[in-house]
DNA sequence: TGACCGGCCTACCGATCGTTCGGTAATACG
DNA sequence: CGTATTACCGAACGATCGGTAGGCCGGTCA
């Protein structure tokens, strides 16, 4: 029996469908009430089901928060990751991956931002997989900073310190932005890349 | 009976101790496991009494959370805004409000950085005191930020984006760095005075 | 000495928690 | 037709939750 399950397939398109609102509609709760302020009563009641259906769809609380970050984490690397990993010129890779991050953000509902600090409330085994996946992306921004002191552009500041003030400024738009629709997203992402650029590089 | 409850004050010197013994604990706890995943229980058993002992110093649960957001805020009060309100120069008063606020954060313990995301957990009437004094601070970060925008000395940006963006920062070095002490603190102050306010000034 | 009180206890309350069990209607398959 | 499987429900489980009633003990002070 292994801490780290996947997630269940249902063999029906209808039950993948109900299978995708039980988790989505977790998160929303969650992201209102945290973790343990969400019982799975409230979670039954939001989805329309009993709260015996709801173990039909996962296998326990813990298990199901696991699911939702370990989705989260898949949405990062394949939008935000992936299309920045060609980009040569430092300075442009990091506005593109900030920029994705926020847009990724608002596309997938701001509920995955907020849900990491929910991460305790996980199992040990399962806590360092979230944490070692969160920090493979630190470890990019931490990259691209080295290279843009590499030729001589970054501002005197240490990297990891503005690495972390540069991804609480990202999840943070998901504190303070929670039912953001519309116009206001990409100008919302390029005040974001504006804010973090200007911090970090030399005057030009 | 008013949602909105003076602290209990405990008659003698050891009574207050042992108080502020219960609230100190429960603000650790609470940042670890979150305060509904916090039970009295737990509590009771960290600060060493039964629960039905905790009931000697505390009115409830959710009282004793507003009581710990409180007592931040009135630290907030006296060791940030206003020892940075004569200030006349706004680059100057900036720097010394994001640099007092991170000093004020290691002084008594990181912890209260961390609570305020659980005001969610807190009565309507009690949420809004608290976001009411929060949102004077980030009055205070717009204003001197209007100032600078008169002297020219501004980017082209957001107020309110970045008003945001420089809290997160402030709120997030309780969250990556949980156990900082000694001589480190006063230079992850410096980071973060220097992180901010680069993202805002226009350059030299 | 005795009344009082602050600080904390034991013992318990009803409610709610996450989870499980046995079953059932509906659909698909042979 | 029979029979598997999917998706779900009603009812209950032991545990734990926040909170309370009432009493005990060691001071202080008249």
């Amino acid at each position: 029996m292994n801490a780290i399950s996947e997630p269940k397939l249902m063999p029906t398109p209808e039950g993948r469908a109900r299978n995708e609102a039980v988790f989505r509609t977790a998160a929303g709760l969650m992201v209102q009430r945290g973790y343990a302020g969400t019982s799975m009563g409230d979670l039954a009641e939001a989805v329309g089901m009993t709260k015996a259906g709801l173990y039909h769809h996962i296998k326990s609380k813990q298990d199901m928060l696991f699911q939702i970050l370990q989705f989260a984490m898949n949405v990062m690397d394949h939008e935000v990751i992936e299309p920045t990993r060609g980009i040569a010129e430092p300075e442009e890779r990091m506005r593109s991956m900030i920029r994705l991050h926020v847009r990724s953000l608002f596309k997938h509902g701001l509920e995955f931002a907020l849900l990491f600090p929910e991460r305790r409330h996980l199992e040990p085994a399962q806590q360092e997989i979230v944490w070692q996946r969160v920090d493979r992306y630190r470890g990019l921004l931490r990259t691209a900073m080295r290279e843009l002191a590499d030729q001589g552009k970054l501002r005197e500041l240490d990297i990891n310190v503005a690495a972390s003030h540069i991804l609480q400024t990202i999840a943070g738009i998901a504190r303070w932005h929670p039912q953001g629709r519309g116009v206001a997203e990409a100008w919302l992402a390029e005040q974001t890349v504006n804010f973090n650029l200007s911090a970090i590089l030399k005057d030009s």
